[in-house]
DNA sequence: CAGGACTCTTGATAAATGTCAAGACTTTAT
DNA sequence: ATAAAGTCTTGACATTTATCAAGAGTCCTG
């Protein structure tokens, strides 16, 4: 596991990665079955997670109790309820995995002291941020101004991959619809 | 205008902040009117901004012309289309004034100098950007699982102030619903 | 392999929201 | 000061989407 996690790293920030060997060895793997949580609303975000192999989704629960999918996490990416995480107080989110999923895992306190003591590490963390922001912008962008068909129509043409791992109910989650709903888009399609 | 830069910059990093005179110093002032644009869709962005005074709104139009918000940004706050800045690729935003406003402007590639040259500056864009990304998720979770009632209640538990600042029509472009809605919800409170 | 849980679909109906139109009012520009 | 443009509201109606219910198929799990 540590080896995909060195060479993802190295993809990241080419050759000046002195260092690298140290950093890796903060990482803790783990195993998760599927449908295992990482994290619960109201819980503190205690680590980073990179996903080694496997899907993770991040989402929330209302008052009425639907679930709605922020993101799906796969492979190669990073995870981490950012609030909780920086500022110690409880998440909003739930992590949960979607498959069987292999993922290592770094503590807060190891984060920022890797953060500190390899600006390489903190290069990386800052472009992975950049990432995440761009991508949140694009979720807000097509949420807010598309509607459910047209949602689904942008989801086919910029995230097509999605459909081949998810079930039905994740994806009517992720477009903020009903699964009903979802399977009657699907057939004006 | 550079004094309230200043004090800004002092506030997120304290008194560690050796070079600040050099680094204020790239930021060139702007002033707006009214409804003036920083940014199109289609234009490349070039500059970051802070503004100083005032008020601007980020927003897409849809095929439909539509005006949706994604943000409004207000004196104190930082402002770029991330994506066009940084990949220097066509923005899909409008930035737009919605009262006269003063802003200073640092060009994308003094910005990406300091960066190098002042870890300070590079760690207060690191902590902006974990503010924007931390927002942005909000917006994303409250707009996925609310329904429009239910949006303009959480933004008057969350965001107050924005009511006494913005017209109906920028409040209902944020909550992505159409004046006509927004007007008959108000009726329900 | 048998039962139970879950998924997907379809129908009927209700609720939410958009669109169009019109009028009163306010702001802006000349 | 006045005309033009924009804002806010209300009504009528259409469209979108949710909810509830039921059934067929699938997948776990003991």
């Amino acid at each position: 596991m540590h080896q995909i996690l060195e060479q993802h790293i190295r993809s990241k920030l080419g050759n000046d990665t002195g260092g690298l060997e140290e950093v890796i060895s903060y990482f803790k793997p783990m195993k998760l079955k599927r449908n295992e949580y990482l994290l619960r609303e109201g819980e503190l975000c205690r680590s980073c997670y990179f996903i080694v192999s496997g899907a993770v989704q991040v989402f929330t629960i209302d008052a009425a109790g639907n679930e709605t999918t922020r993101d799906f996490i796969f492979e190669e990416q990073w995870l981490m309820e950012i609030n909780s995480f920086l500022q110690q107080v409880p998440s909003k989110e739930f992590f949960r995995s979607i498959e069987a999923s292999q993922v290592l895992a770094i503590s807060r306190e190891h984060f920022m002291e890797l953060s500190i003591r390899f600006p390489q590490f903190e290069k990386m963390y800052r472009q992975i941020l950049e990432l995440s922001y761009a991508n949140s912008i694009y979720r807000i962008n097509t949420f807010v101004s598309m509607d459910a068909l047209e949602r689904l129509r942008w989801m086919m043409d910029n995230q097509p991959k999605l459909f081949t791992r998810l079930s039905s109910k994740m994806i009517a989650s992720y477009l903020g619809i009903s699964a009903e709903t979802y399977t009657r888009l699907k057939g004006k399609l």
